[in-house]
DNA sequence: TTCATAGTTTGGTCCAGACCTAAATGTTTC
DNA sequence: GAAACATTTAGGTCTGGACCAAACTATGAA
């Protein structure tokens, strides 16, 4: 009838609470199993598995059986954006089921968006490297520079190889509490997890709140810095 | 229960076929009218009216009475935002709401978009003018630049007319079949109007096919080239 | 004034789908 | 093997909400 691509199919499948549920647990960028997401949407497993089941139909998750379990993460980097993009809606109507507490604050300095690292400790880190020549020009996706490449290798992650992988390289993507860009892609994901290898931060389980140790956080600055 | 914002509340209202099709009739950035929506949406004024005032008490769009009319736009650019994602994401998985058909190949290069062009022969034109700094900056709606003002008026479009209009001489238009911009406005309007005065083109009846004769396309693509 | 048009409210029908329990299918451990 | 756990399928209930027709309100036109 219409042209355009069928957004109400998608949307309806996010606007369901117990649906919504599993998939901000997801926007962690961890695998989590039936049973947990279960648990995470607050009904049954018999539940859940439909609703994972329409899930997965409508490509938004994946899910991977692993022995008696099945993992289910999100399908793309594009379904992070898109939930995000909902929540950005919904936090600035107001419909938040939180106050703004003490965890408020860590969230806004540091926090996993998807696989990657958001808030503004992530925002400066983009800054810095934007200005210092790392990459080239920035449309959605882009490349590193010859001197990026450099500097990352240096530091540690292995560009080579990521290079391999069919996901791109570097990604913007939009930071909601800064409202401003941050690093994703291939390179976003290896820097989280480095940090996180190197002991300068940890997740705070089931939630998005990446903590930096004091020292961690210093270190990883001047890890960054050039 | 849970920390975050309620997404399922917005996604929801977005999860609705009828819903959906006025948000994405909006997407142009028009105001439109419960009526006009109602028809885009292809049900009863009666049910569109429940509907606007679900999206309205969401907050995802804003309705301003005027006269016996009232109008409809989206709240802010975060929804507009929030839509497009979900445009990516859909579109991605394929579920569009159109059947491939003959009819087809006319209307992606070229259809009208309310009074203005749209299709892969206007995402041309607007990406030919805005490389060669027919524009300036480009938020939502923007201005002409001088060289801009001479190129139109030299072809035969009288700027200074349309710049008493209350409405924007430009504005950016996603156009659907495309995934890109195209130019709206009053600037828009004019060139479709005088595509259609110059004979070039004509409209489908009671369709937005607009069908350029061969000649007729020759010539339009000679007009806005610089 | 009276008529026409735009939009909303009301009342009622009807169906999609969310949920549960119970039973079936797989997988690992003992 | 059997027992324990994880997940899916089957069957059935029940509610939310999408829809329309008709009545009602408000504005503009004749």
């Amino acid at each position: 009838m219409k042209e355009g691509p069928d957004i109400a199919q998608v949307a309806a499948c996010l606007g369901e609470p117990a649906r919504a549920n599993m998939l901000l647990a997801l926007m962690s960028g961890m695998a989590l199993t039936a049973g947990e997401l279960s648990r995470e949407a607050g009904v049954t497993p018999a539940t859940a598995s439909g609703h994972l089941a329409k899930l997965e139909a409508s490509g938004l998750v994946v899910g991977e059986k692993q022995g008696r379990h099945r993992f289910y993460r999100l399908a793309d980097p594009d379904v992070a954006h898109a939930v995000e993009a909902l929540v950005t809606v919904s936090a600035r109507l107001g419909h938040m089921r939180t106050r703004p507490g003490p965890k408020d604050g860590a969230m806004r300095r540091a926090r996993s968006c998807y696989d990657h690292l958001a808030g503004s400790l992530a925002v400066d880190l983009f800054e810095h490297w934007r200005t210092n020549g790392v990459f080239g020009s920035l449309p959605e996706t882009f490349e590193l520079t010859r001197r990026g490449q450099e500097l990352l290798s240096e530091r540690g992650i292995d560009v080579t190889a990521l290079t391999k992988s069919r996901r791109p390289l570097c990604r913007r993507c939009i930071d909601w509490s800064e409202r401003r860009h941050h690093l994703g892609g291939g390179v976003g994901a290896a820097i989280l997890s480095l940090a996180l290898n190197k002991g300068w931060a940890n997740r705070k389980d089931s939630s998005r709140v990446v903590i930096f140790t004091p020292g961690g956080e210093k270190r990883f600055v001047a890890w960054y810095s050039l």
